[in-house]
DNA sequence: CGACGTATTGATAGACATCAATACCAGTGG
DNA sequence: CCACTGGTATTGATGTCTATCAATACGTCG
């Protein structure tokens, strides 16, 4: 039997937005990737660190975080199978941020000179990775503008929006339902709230049945139903085909 | 006399981040631009279009705006002279948002297949644009940051640091004096909240004297002091100098 | 001078934070 | 098997921040 490849969930990523070519599927695959596994909580790429090597979600979640003077938290991003969290590394001197596990993951490394020695031999395949750090910058808009603009439930359901039609792209998702490891407080961190409105936002949602959420299994009924009442408008991933909804 | 280059703030951003050889200087300097002037308030990037153009901001104020439903606006970005504005839509089908002109602007546009040319002769120069839009990145996770979890005064603090920073790179500040040429309309879209209330925060800074704003001109005659009551800290700005404050 | 957009002020309501307690739940050791 | 423990979730009460509504003032332009 053949052994799944690390990039599976990648390729789909990536092939959800470009076409692929084999060779340049093969080019990624050969690249010396050193596998890593993360436990929950570890933080694997430290604030005002400088790295030499970019990184890329095998399995589970992780997280861009920020932390301030007063111990409060800010996640900014949250990466799932297939994201290429750490391109950044290979254009910036010194993370602003840390990149946290949010379940144990399994990370896949590649320093920059193999990255740079790839560009030279295949420079298209620089715009290729350049696409996948262009739409994480479309999501931290959409963050934005949740943050600045909805409600608090709201901006959860958005939140639930984006995830859904994103696993779902990695084939992460079943009848609506996907994996989401994350406690409230994390949730809060995310959304920036506290987190006792964090728990009653959610049990709005649970109330009006927009959301079932048990342990960190979420279930989304009526993927249409949710997305009006979050404003969630796919546009900005960027995707080939958008999904109706969850498969 | 000679004209000075539309590029000149450009350059001034990419060398304060990176060195840039006469030729790669050159080879921007040789790109089909073509100039356009926009008044303020000029939608130049329409929401949902695909375009074939990218914008790159030769003077004024630009801004990037998401509206909702209801009417609303949250803007995600301010764009200054030597911003790149809009090499997204190299990657992206359609914009998720609009570009806007928050002064009358002088724009330079050029088209993705004079762009994609560049980058086939030259491959190193879409690592060195790459890198443009990675630090948008970065800047707008900060917004993030400053969304989620400072206070009203405290966040338009840290947008006058970000913006007094990098205005000073392309050498539009004198002695902590800058223009910031928008309503508090325009501001409060920024921040996220109503216009009242920017008020009332902009009032807060200037009954602190952390802040002078008289019409379209701002001051911030104690630079460290207002970083600090902002926990502004300039990494994500990923300039090779940190000024130590204003000029 | 009048008109319009913008800024400012006051009063009130709503959203969200904070504090403090209680409930739940998986894991541990007796 | 069960009590204990520590983390997480939930609930209630209260306070603060921010939104909204409604005036009024200011400033530029015709």
């Amino acid at each position: 039997m053949i052994r799944e490849s690390i990039l599976a969930p990648f390729l789909l990523s990536l092939r959800a937005r470009d076409s692929v070519s084999p060779e340049d599927a093969a080019r990624l695959e050969a690249l010396p990737w050193r596998l890593r596994d993360a436990k929950a909580d570890e933080e694997f790429i430290l604030e005002g660190s400088q790295t030499h090597d970019s990184c890329l979600v095998v399995s589970g979640y992780a997280t861009r975080i920020r932390h301030l003077s007063d111990g409060r938290r800010q996640l900014t991003a949250v990466h799932i199978a297939g994201d290429f969290v750490d391109l950044h590394s290979l254009h910036l001197n010194r993370m602003d941020h840390a990149v946290t596990a949010l379940s144990s993951c399994r990370l896949a490394f590649v320093s920059h000179s193999a990255l740079l020695d790839m560009f030279e031999a295949a420079p298209h395949m620089a715009l290729l990775l350049w696409k996948t750090t262009v739409i994480d910058a479309a999501i931290q808009r959409a963050w934005i503008v949740c943050l600045g603009r909805l409600s608090a439930p709201k901006h959860l359901a958005h939140l639930l929006c984006e995830l859904c039609i994103r696993l779902s792209v990695i084939e992460q998702t079943r009848n609506g339902t996907f994996d989401f490891p994350v406690t409230q407080q994390e949730l809060a961190d995310m959304l920036g709230l506290s987190i006792v409105h964090t728990n009653r936002s959610l049990q709005e949602l649970r109330a009006t049945e927009l959301v079932v959420w048990n342990r960190n299994r979420v279930t989304i009924p009526d993927f249409a139903k949710l997305a009006d009442y979050a404003e969630f408008d796919p546009t900005y991933l960027n995707l080939k085909n958008i999904p109706a909804g969850p498969n």
